[in-house]
DNA sequence: TACGATTATATGTCTAGACATATAAGTCAA
DNA sequence: TTGACTTATATGTCTAGACATATAATCGTA
């Protein structure tokens, strides 16, 4: 064996590789533009082989912290910090982590042919049935946000059936699709008169707008409007660099 | 040679059984929960060595597609769509993104010693020097954000001289920082008479809030508030299956 | 000087093995 | 039925090679 670890290596070797460079990268001894050393510089320095410094790097790569260039090298990236993990977690569960007491309440529901309006809000062309569902939810009985969501029955025919009146619709589609892929558009609005009464805040006061499309495979599942006090609820995203 | 594969297969192999696999997952033909076949199954389906369906595999899992197992098997992972990556530009890149001319100008500059309100905003407990800025950032003319920000100058010395009349500091920290890591809040509120003026809103307006805290390996670096009018502007969070 | 051909080299992918290890599943006893 | 023990097995990591390929550097030539 020419394992050079010391005693107790927790981690297994590439993941220690790993570490070494990123923390090396993240703390600015190696800046942006720095080239890493080569792989068979690592495979000495470790006393390893080359697929395992390799397997490291690659993750790196992976993760957009370096970027591997043939004949040349491996060099610390320029971050991009225009990109960020947004958490929009299940309302649920963002409550109920919260440790505060979820409610649920649907308020209206429809089953029509769908709109024109409908169609250009889930982004299809065809005619067809949708649901229209409108719900709030809250945290220890103070209303937390307001749900105005349409779904595309030609996708999800059996939201037809689905009982909206005790779970969430939101809940429901996580649970009976599959995978989606989703795009979100945050805004700001002022409450209008039923937002307001909806939300139990004044006219006027500022609320923070998601407005959720959900797709699979080219295919509309789902077009949601969520309201939100603005100034009782924060979103956070966070950038980790890797 | 048992490969089922057509003639021509541009991509390398291992990146063919990751797209098969995604592609099954991302229609629905896999759901959540399902087992993939196991490695030697896979080994045998492609006729290549473990390694190689191995990469595809770790692939899948470090993009939390799938879920590996010990003993069981890998499993399609349930869709957490609460988290979205967020574009969040450099501001004058997003403004000429749009093909719209880029305005800046610099509002205020203070250098004083950090009050404590300074202190909380940064989350640094010790005295020290810092930077307040206060600019606007416009599109064709028009006020597109105003950014309040500070900057400790115990992480960045060089700030202090830095000349933000021309440069926004958003740019300069981009070009003068190594690598951060970030967390974002956004949130909505209502505009009162200073940030009316400043974006040239009506007072009561939506405004949308970005406050951005950016440190690196745990020393704070800045702290920036963002202020957009809410109805004008929009934030693009897509969420990508893998 | 500029441009085209050649060469050296770092990464990209892959193999056919190996041993480690967590754990699902089966076995047996209390 | 329950708990403790054993076993089988799928993944996790690693090796010491191999050839492919893009490209930076060098060299030669017009």
């Amino acid at each position: 064996m020419s394992l050079t670890a010391d005693a107790a290596d927790q981690p297994t070797l590439y993941k220690r590789i790993r570490a070494d460079i990123e923390k090396r990268i993240l703390t600015g001894e190696w800046p942006p533009g720095h080239r890493i050393p080569f792989e068979h510089e690592l495979v000495a320095r470790y006393g390893c082989s080359r697929m395992t410094v390799n397997k490291a790097l690659s993750e790196l790569a992976q993760a957009d912290l370096i970027e591997r260039r043939r004949r040349a090298g491996s060099f610390v990236r320029r971050p991009q910090h225009q990109s960020a993990v947004l958490k929009i977690a299940d309302i649920r569960a963002e409550i109920t982590a919260l440790g505060r007491a979820y409610g649920y309440e649907l308020i209206g529901r429809k089953l029509r042919a769908a709109t024109a309006a409908d169609r250009d809000r889930l982004g299809v062309k065809k005619a067809g049935k949708v649901v229209a569902i409108t719900c709030r939810h809250s945290a220890d009985n103070v209303p937390f946000a307001v749900e105005d969501r349409l779904i595309d029955l030609a996708s999800v025919p059996h939201a037809a059936t689905a009982d909206f009146s005790r779970e969430p619709p939101g809940s429901w589609l996580l649970h009976h699709v599959p995978w989606t892929e989703a795009e979100h558009t945050i805004s700001a609005i002022v409450a209008d008169d039923r937002t307001a009464e909806a939300l139990d805040i004044a006219v006027g006061a500022p609320c923070l707008v998601i407005d959720r499309y959900t797709w699979r495979s080219a295919r509309t599942i789902t077009a949601v409007r969520l309201l939100y006090p603005g100034d009782s609820h924060r979103l956070v995203a966070r950038f980790k660099g890797g």
